[in-house]
DNA sequence: TTGACAACATACTCTACAGTATGTTCATGT
DNA sequence: ACATGAACATACTGTAGAGTATGTTGTCAA
């Protein structure tokens, strides 16, 4: 068994792609705890242990790693959701599977959609350079089309007779308020168990559901008597 | 009837507050758009017709100002509330009372508490100087004393069984994240009725109170029938 | 009526970065 | 075994913008 791990200082180019990712991973990090602006690429170098030639040497400008950030968030959760979309359900339930899968992957992937939230609200103010600007539009683009499979989901289950709202925007803006609340309040704790991640983020789309008018609870959940923590077998 | 508009160019020492006021209303306009490290004192200046001068005149720093916008949102938010915290009403009828006045007043002067929520989470991060981080603690402190507000009206409409929840904390932050929807999502229009207004709020604080399982709908509201704008007496 | 001071505007300084230019280390194809 | 270039680090430049210093205009009290 011969030492593999040697000069970890120069990475071999075929791991251009990790590299990136950690770069991106640590910018996340950043922009979610000072916002764009406030954060400096030093900082992000140096919360990888790193500097700025590196960041500079894998990303043109301070704003295209910050929409690649954006770009990688999307993704992940078009990903987390896409296998519940064509789910063949009831519409309430497979509306419950998507809000589920949106609100786990919300949680895991916290400082990703975080700058997803900031791109959102930093395409109506032209805070970004011009260049820049036409790919900010373009992910935006790709956001509205998340939520209008939201809105499908929505119109389905009220065909259905399943849930009611009055005004669809208000409504869907609202269930998103809900669904994307961890992203404000939710702070990880380290002797934290998935099975408590699974109780939180059911408690969030139990109240998305309820805001849609249903109100039976969901048929025979096995996992969530206790208020406080003691997972009860 | 004399003309007493004249040189505005400077105004009288006894409109300092008239001043400060104007100052804080550009400065809350320019920091909701783009953030507060975003946005310079000069774009301050500028979007009230002035100049730097006028506005380190009335603020020490940035972060004075900021701060001062801050506490003006939370002031505004809790002389909204306020009336309606004593009513003495059924629990569930209070709580409406208390939610509606906050959307309505959120609505109002949303730059103001985008500003607040900047405030919020910008206290987690050190990202503010350290003498001014004491005043931003403080005005944090205040707006838990806000949330507890809530958090009391919530108890007694359980303890009558008028609402129901698992844990009081994410449902609070649930209901936050619905009432304050409006920072985030709603953009006035010029050809805007105060009645559409009210309809609006109103869909909120529905869907808020539908979210605690609350499901009938208000016992025989008056002003909401039509859809349109005439009040129905 | 004047002079002292509040309410600004104008002109400057100084620092924190974004971005660049260049040097250094190593992997890999030949 | 070496040359080339990718993957960084280091050292530098340029500027936007926070804060300051100073000048200007009007007020109000005496």
């Amino acid at each position: 068994m011969t030492t593999v791990a040697r000069s970890t200082r120069y990475r071999r180019q075929s791991d251009t792609g990790l590299s990136r990712m950690e770069i991106m991973e640590g910018a996340a990090l950043c922009f979610e705890a000072r916002g764009y602006s406030a954060t400096s690429i030093d900082e992000v170098a140096a919360r990888i242990g790193s500097t700025k030639g590196r960041v500079y040497h894998h990303y043109a400008s301070k704003a295209e790693l910050f929409l690649d950030v954006y770009r990688t968030g999307m993704t992940m959760i078009f990903a987390a959701i896409e296998p519940y979309m064509q789910a063949d359900l009831p519409s309430v339930e497979r509306l419950r599977s998507v809000l589920m899968a949106h609100v786990l992957c919300v949680i895991r992937t916290k400082p990703f959609q975080n700058v997803v939230s900031q791109g959102v609200d930093m395409l109506r103010h032209g805070t970004m350079p011009a260049k820049e600007h036409a790919e900010l539009a373009h992910l935006a683009r790709l956001r509205d089309a998340y939520s209008d499979h939201f809105l499908t989901v929505l119109e389905q289950a009220r065909a259905e007779g399943a849930i009611d709202y009055r005004n669809i925007k208000i409504a869907l803006n609202s269930v998103f308020m809900c669904i994307n609340g961890p992203i404000v309040w939710f702070t990880p704790r380290d002797n934290q168990s998935p099975e408590e991640i699974d109780r939180l983020a059911d408690e969030c789309v139990l109240y998305a559901i309820r805001l849609l008018g249903r109100t039976d609870e969901q048929p025979a959940r096995r996992d969530l008597r206790p208020t406080h923590e003691g997972a009860t077998a």
